[in-house]
This record gives C-alpha cells, sequence and structure tokens, in this order.
DNA sequence: AACTATTGCAATTTATAAAAACACATGATA
DNA sequence: TATCATGTGTTTTTATAAATTGCAATAGTT
C-alpha cells in the first residue's frame, strides 16, 4: 500500500484555491500544482463538497471555500477525506481459535481510541488560516535569501 | 487487509509472553495466535530487542519482557517497529516548479509535527500493564456470559 | 558427536489499499 | 455548435505490508 497523502493533498487544494482566486482553478491546473491527475482532484474535491466545505458548480473552473479559512479544521478536512478510517490499525485477523489474541486486540482497540482522540482534538485546533499564514511565512523565507 | 499491523502485532507478541511464561513461546507459537508466520513474528521480535524491550536467545524459545510491563509503553513499542514513520504523511511528490505546493507541505509539516506529537504523548501514558488489565476485564466480561 | 528444534537474517513473492489513469455523460460559456 | 469543465464511475498501476521461503548459526538432547 502506498502512503495515503489525501488529507495533504486535500489541504493543498484547498489552500491554492484560497491564495488566488483570479488564477485558472481547473482541476488540470491544481493537479499540476500538486503534480497529480485532475480525476484525482475532483475526487478528493467531491469529498470537501460533500462535507460542505467548498464550492463549486459543473461545468466551470471556479471553486471556493465554503467558509472562511479560520472556520475550517484539519480535522474538518481528515473527517472528509478519510471518514472515520483510524490513524492507528488493530489487527482483525488474529486467530478466533485463540481467545487471547482477540481479548488482546480488543484490549488495544480502547487505547488505540484515546490515541485517536488526542490526535483529532489537536487536528480541531488547527486551521486553515494556521496553515496559510504558515504558508506565507515560508514563502518569505525563500524570496528573502533571493 | 494491508494496512499496517506491526503494532498490534508486536504488542499481542509481549503480551503473550507475559501472560504466560510456562507455555510454549516459540515464534511457530506465538504465529499461531496472531494468525500469521513464525518469520514476521520474529522479525517482530528482532525489533523489539533492538530497542531493548525484549529477551531472548538464538536457539531456545524462551523470550522475556526485558522490563516489567509498567516500564513499557506504547510508545516504546511504536519506535521499535515503526521507527520514525508518521501518523500522517506529507505529499512529497508535488511539483516542485510551482513554489505553492512545496510551500504548502512545508507549512504543513509543521502542524503535523504537533499532532504526531499530540498522539505519542497519549502512547508514552500508555502502559503494557494498562495494556494487560484492560485484557484481563475482557476475559473476565466473556467468562462471565459463560 | 549426531540429531532436533529454534532463532536470526536475507531474499523473494503475494496481497491490497492508494493513487493514477481512463471514460463519458452532463453542464457552462462563447 | 464547439469547446472546455465538472461529476462520477471504472480500470489499471504502483508502493508498502505481510507472507513465504531458505538456510546458517545456536542451544538442548540423546
Amino acid at each position: 500500500m502506498k502512503y495515503p497523502t489525501r488529507v495533504s493533498d486535500a489541504v493543498h487544494i484547498m489552500v491554492f484555491i484560497h491564495l488566488d482566486p483570479t488564477q485558472d482553478l481547473s482541476s488540470t491546473a491544481i493537479a499540476y500544482s500538486i503534480k497529480t491527475n485532475p480525476s484525482y482532484v475532483r475526487q478528493l474535491m467531491a469529498a470537501l463538497k460533500k462535507e460542505g466545505l467548498l464550492n463549486g458548480t459543473r461545468g466551470q473552473a471556479a471553486p471556493s471555500l465554503a467558509r472562511v479559512p479560520s472556520a475550517i479544521t484539519l480535522l474538518d478536512i481528515y473527517r472528509a477525506v478519510e471518514g472515520d478510517k483510524p490513524l492507528l490499525h488493530l489487527d482483525t485477523h488474529t486467530n478466533p481459535e485463540c481467545g487471547v489474541g482477540v481479548n488482546i486486540q480488543l484490549a488495544l482497540s480502547d487505547y488505540y481510541a484515546e490515541i485517536q482522540k488526542s490526535a483529532e482534538k489537536r487536528m480541531a485546533e488547527i486551521t486553515l488560516e494556521n496553515i496559510i499564514e504558515t504558508y506565507h511565512q515560508y514563502v518569505q523565507k525563500v524570496t528573502a535569501t533571493h
């Protein structure tokens, strides 16, 4: 399995759209920036639209954020593109004849849920605005050295 | 299933070894409980030994925890088998010609680091002892209904 | 010493989820 | 009408994890 980068790519899309609404915002143009294909971009955008994070209409390349960046968290985006897929995975294929194994995984699930909650709590505190701010800082750093 | 389950399986191994040191603790026996193969079990055990979490000698099937369960955290095990692999992955394949994309991922990395830290902090609070306790609770629940 | 069972590694193969690629009906715009 | 875009499937490719195989090295046993 490849490492999943949907959240990263979804953030990429959101920031890209917000940065300069005057430029070409077609899925093809966005795909060029991510270096992926337009279809994948549209799939992610569809997920973001479904969760009410993004606006867009068929036929015209003019997507826009459905809320201000300060009202969109990383958790919103995570949920939109990953659903309830967890960060850590239980081994659900242990030997059912071995009750020991089943109960170990059952016990583990309690703790994985806590870790997930901890990560999601932090995600909920990070907004698109924060990321855009940090983005601008990095851009400045680069231009400063030129 | 091809989601990574190394952490889950490593915990499984550690708990299994601790539960009953008198039983057969060969990699084959442990593999049977996880329903996997002995080689995979030995690979995980090698990682755990390398990090000083597990004892064992070549030739004899008698592994043992290197520390008491209360002194082994989920983070220790995560580090042993996953190294510094993060829970969330940046898209490192964005178009380098598009400075926008590079900087977005750079900005994101700061926040991913925070999320990782938050998750790891929680992992560091969970010990093998906790998991074993919870395991026993689940075992009791099952036997109570019989 | 010979035999058996096991670990420790390395190499290879297989399975599977993610991303890439493709196809096309539908809607917008000029 | 012609062109370009989206929305939404489906199919194909690719990357990683796990499974499998093989065997030298080590320990215990007879």
